[in-house]
DNA sequence: TAAATTTGTTAGACTAGTCTAACTTTATTA
DNA sequence: TAATAAAGTTAGACTAGTCTAACAAATTTA
């Protein structure tokens, strides 16, 4: 029952995130504090305070890992921004890419008695607005097999289901290529140099990148 | 537009409902303190910091009163802090005495959006569950004349619609007296030397001290 | 009104979280 | 495999927010 603090919240959760990301179980420290948008020494130095919590295990010039119990907190972190993620879109009809800014603050509200009722009052969700699932209480955090639009050969058709990058700003970028979650993609031509594609939503047509394509996920 | 911390806002609602509840503009550092639960001194740093932000005027030895803009955050953060208990109480099924704790931390929450559309959500309330008034967006703390149990003769019926003290502490043990929001309050007799007077509420006697009945807001 | 008490302030120290600049270790590549 | 580059660490500094201990001003009261 130690006390644990936002910031200290927010690493463990980056640590789990970028381990799930990459499929590997080591993360590096330059890697870690790109994601947080700190120096390498200040990741450096809070990595030695989680090593003293017995939250991540961590040996000099080694990949850091999580602990059993780091990776429970960071896994509690992600449900509860997924369930007020589902809250925001679903209550109190936010759109869908403003849901994650807020979610990055409710995550942090220390009680396991307003997550429950929450989970409850969503009836329990098993899905967040962006495709991505839901954690069960003291559960763990699952990977789903995935295709991206990349996958996608011209011609075919497929359903927009989930983004990879939750940023408000590649999310404001795929609301303004009309497209939104549920929405069917036509992949009509793709160029063999550098990838661009040419898709249509609702009518629409719009070219979009491989780095645009690879963050879209869709069945 | 400038960063305004947690702790910030917290010694700005403190001042608001200091000087609100005394009647009184002015506020004392020592009472300050002690309503925050931190050392005189600390709040005399704090004091400094916050008169450098022009959210208080604040003269060595004065009295501290809050500035204009002071005085719109802290009323904000009241706001806030009222409509989430709203929340928690009404739609997550909260009881009356444990949603001041958690509604603490959710009044920090920065997104003007955020609050709105949970007003919109929760029908514009006028009232938290405690019976206090909710401030309008960009209002004022208003205050409603107020009796309290101590206010009542001997023989006379009230009603209970609020509490003065919202600590936990003090709303389990009024829920232990069987007592809670719109309850009807009977009071049988009072003691001349102590004021200790007896009650019947739904049909079950209780002596409550004096300290506790004026605590209970009643109409 | 002078002494005692209360109230408020200052100085110096500590922790968490951050930085820059310099350094060391590991990995890459010519 | 030796030089270069990338990744990681350390040392020292800074801010916000807190503390204790000592001191100063204002208020109460004898």
């Amino acid at each position: 029952m130690s006390m644990i603090s936002f910031t200290e919240e927010n690493y463990l959760k980056a640590l789990l995130r970028i381990s799930f990301d990459s499929g590997e179980t080591g993360v590096g420290t330059n890697e870690l504090a790109l994601h947080l948008g700190v120096k390498p020494a200040t990741a450096n130095d809070m990595l030695k305070r989680l090593r003293d919590k017995a939250l991540v295990d961590f040996e000099k010039y080694k990949k850091i890992t999580l602990t059993r119990e780091g990776k429970n907190i960071a896994t509690e972190v992600i449900r509860k921004h997924r369930l007020w993620e589902t809250f925001l879109y679903e209550k109190l009809e936010f759109s869908w890419d403003e849901v994650h800014d807020v979610a990055e603050q409710l995550e942090h509200i220390q009680s396991s008695k307003l997550i429950d009722k929450l989970e409850k009052f969503l009836d329990y969700p098993a899905f967040d607005p962006h495709g991505d699932p839901i954690p069960s209480k003291g559960g763990e955090l699952t990977k789903q097999f995935r295709k991206t639009l990349l996958d996608i050969p011209v011609g075919q058709l497929c359903k927009m289901v989930a983004v990879k990058d939750n940023s408000s700003a590649f999310l404001q970028y795929v609301v303004k290529v009309g497209l939104g979650i549920n929405n069917e993609i036509h992949v009509k031509s793709r160029q063999e140099f550098d990838a661009l594609m040419v898709i249509e939503v609702n009518g629409v047509e719009s070219s979009v990148s491989e780095k645009f394509a690879e963050n879209i996920y869709v069945v």
